[in-house]
DNA sequence: CAGTATCCTGTCCGATACTG
DNA sequence: CAGTATCGGACAGGATACTG
């Protein structure tokens, strides 16, 4: 689980990483890690969450090596969770998922933004190409291509729909 | 539902938009709303759904203001489902998600990447602030922060943790 | 083709109680 | 404080059958 997918269960990146998110609390449990929180009472707190589901999705998060679990004191033994680099790799998809509330479902006047730590400016999160700096919104200048290691099903899917790619290199 | 929340109902971006989109389904199905595919077997092959729940989700959608329902032929009349623009401002969302997982998840040799349908060269997505180009992937230099709507409890766990903004403006 | 209706199973998840 | 164990309801969601 926490590593890399065989390829021959690798399809679609979207399924697949859905798949192995798991569940919306992976999500939020990622947030408050996020914040800074670390303790499974803070976490049962700020979330709501009924201890049996926190310890589960606990257990799912550091199986996954989105989080560590490592001890904070000795007698008794007390844990915390704090996150992975492959965790914090997750906070783009929050940010995105945030920011969509932000801008199509939040009332006019927000009550949670994101700022820059320093500066303590407002941020406005947009993805872009990374090479040419051009917002990949919503435009339909960007699709999803067969890759090298496309299988044949998926190509004839695929076929004809969106562009593809050179199944050599 | 296809509108903006209420104030009062407006806790936590990520939460609340969570709770909106309801299910992974709905992602699914709006990628291949993004791959082109409009139509009720279309949807129902790709993504291997039952009709029952295929059914809900197309009707949540619907209401939701995602999908649009039109006629695409009278006698006997049969129904498309086309992306709206609120649909198709989720891309994003989806875009950092697969992201996620071509970078984390997939076999070495990737099998579908993201790429400019004019050049076919493929797009490395990263979420950036849109004013001042800065990355926002992993850095600790971006909070989420309490907005001139926040309310005394939100404050309150707040505080302290991450920098408040004016609570005037 | 584009659904609707019904049945059925798994499991998500909170409530409650208990432990070192 | 940081969980574990058990119970039970709600519902996600597949299988199947039926319709204009």
């Amino acid at each position: 689980m926490a590593s890399r997918i065989r390829a021959e269960d690798w399809e679609c990146p979207l399924s697949t990483t859905v798949e192995q998110v798991g569940e919306w609390w992976t999500l939020l449990i990622l947030h408050d890690a996020f914040d800074g929180y670390t303790r499974f009472d803070q976490f049962q707190g700020n979330l709501g969450i009924s201890s049996s589901m926190l310890t589960a999705r606990l257990k799912a998060l550091v199986a996954d090596g989105l989080l560590e679990r490592r001890p904070y004191q000795t007698n008794p033994v007390r844990y915390e969770y704090v996150l992975t680099d492959r965790g914090r790799s997750l906070r783009p998809v929050l940010v995105a998922l945030a920011a969509w509330g932000n801008a199509r479902l939040a009332p006019e006047e927000r009550s949670m933004v994101l700022v820059a730590a320093d500066t303590g400016e407002e941020v406005e999160p947009v993805v872009v190409d990374a090479r040419t700096g051009r917002r990949l919104d919503d435009s339909d200048a960007y699709v999803f291509a067969a890759g090298p290691a496309a299988s044949a099903d998926m190509l004839s899917r695929y076929a004809g729909r969106v562009p593809l790619r050179a199944q050599g290199a």
